[in-house]
DNA sequence: GAAAAACTTGACCAAAAAGTCAGTTTTTGA
DNA sequence: TCAAAAACTGACTTTTTGGTCAAGTTTTTC
């Protein structure tokens, strides 16, 4: 799932498993120091030498594994999809609403927590138009919304849930549970702390699972 | 409100009115310019040349009127504090909770809608760790949320609307408006969109307002 | 065990971009 | 009308940084 499109300098057989692992290794040491780096400098802020320090490796030694700068972005970014993708089977039609939905904002929640950096990378792509973000990534989510609309119209049909927007609904939720981590400086100033706790997750949590759940019970 | 630290070439004296219009007028200029290009390249993916030919200026004469990239920069990142000030003056304690939370909901997506550019710079700038936000203008902003909590937690005494947190209830509030004008690529791309039209702002409000006002009502 | 493939790296380069400056023109106040 | 303040600007400098390269070392393959 990784290097789609990688041109690389070299083009590996076929190997079973233990093999080649140096280059697989080397790929994800330079993605996870590069990740951090880009959440907090951006694209332009970024400096190539920075990352290779971060990961303890010469520049050269980046550049035969990144052709690019924007090789690497990438990868970070397709990254940020694949890891969204798990956290997102828990909206199914066979399931009750509202057990459901709250398992998904929780999920949200948690992912977007364990793994900041990548979702702010993500987020900052965004905002700036999505400018880097490959047109395959972009089809890729699309994808995903469609879906999960079509699971909350199903049960707004049978009418177990209030009838609204099944995708706005989603954008609304999508917004809350990532603002917790993307835009967690200024979360934590809304909530005087100097950092989000475990707490401030939970509370998080239950107020907006609450307010939501009640917003979409049937008949108002 | 503006050049609060302005060391400036020169220092004005005080004169009524129509007088010391370029300085204005041209800072105004710049700061426009400004703002476009670092919502879509971030502060270093801007390029000073650039802000300088989309005001129509040579370079030297931007920094005739800010002394550096980052004076001009926080010139623009202040100016959306300000415009935000003005969009805060629905929730107001004697109004009818569910009509001022409308209001607010309103305001906000209107404000948002209207200034895309100032929000998305902002956004970037949180997103990636303020650190260039004068800590002043982080006070303004907590100050701000404060004042709004008093009023829902004061709703909530009086059992005006359901008892939850009033702070993450803000934050989801801030968090779902922001969304479809620092988002808009992804939430255009969430409703099949190439673009989000007023009819997409309309249903978002809609949509929106009645989750929340439902799940606000008192009692469930 | 040797050829080939994969990997590593220090030194280098060209382009970009923030910021400077000295000198010119325009505006202002009396 | 004129001197001083403000506004303007072309040309230049310095630093940074993405990317290259050629020469070496290690690992794999047969």
């Amino acid at each position: 799932m990784d290097g789609a499109g990688q041109k690389g300098p070299a083009r590996r057989r076929a190997k079973p498993d233990a093999e080649e692992r140096i280059r697989d290794r080397n790929r994800a040491l330079i993605r996870r120091a590069a990740t951090g780096i880009f959440a907090r400098k951006g694209f332009d802020g970024t400096r190539m030498a920075e990352i290779a320090e971060e990961a303890g490796l010469p520049k050269a030694n980046v550049y035969y594994y990144f052709a690019t700068k924007d090789d690497l972005y990438r990868a970070v970014l397709r990254q940020v999809l694949d890891g969204w993708t798990d956290a997102l089977e828990t909206l199914r039609a066979d399931r009750d609403p509202f057990e459901a939905i709250g398992d998904y904002v929780r999920a949200k929640l948690d992912y977007s927590r364990q793994n900041p950096d990548e979702s702010r990378v993500f987020a900052t792509e965004i905002v700036g138009g999505a400018r880097r973000l490959p047109p395959a990534d972009r089809q890729f989510m699309q994808e995903v919304t469609r879906r999960h609309a079509v699971v909350l119209e199903g049960w707004m049909e049978a009418g177990r849930i209030r009838r609204l927007s099944a995708r706005h609904l989603l954008i609304s939720i999508w917004a809350t549970t990532q603002y917790y981590s993307d835009f967690s400086t200024l979360a934590a100033d809304a909530l005087d702390r100097e950092i989000l706790s475990d707490r401030d997750y939970h509370d998080a949590t239950e107020t907006y699972t609450q307010m939501i759940i009640a917003g979409l019970r049937p008949r108002g």
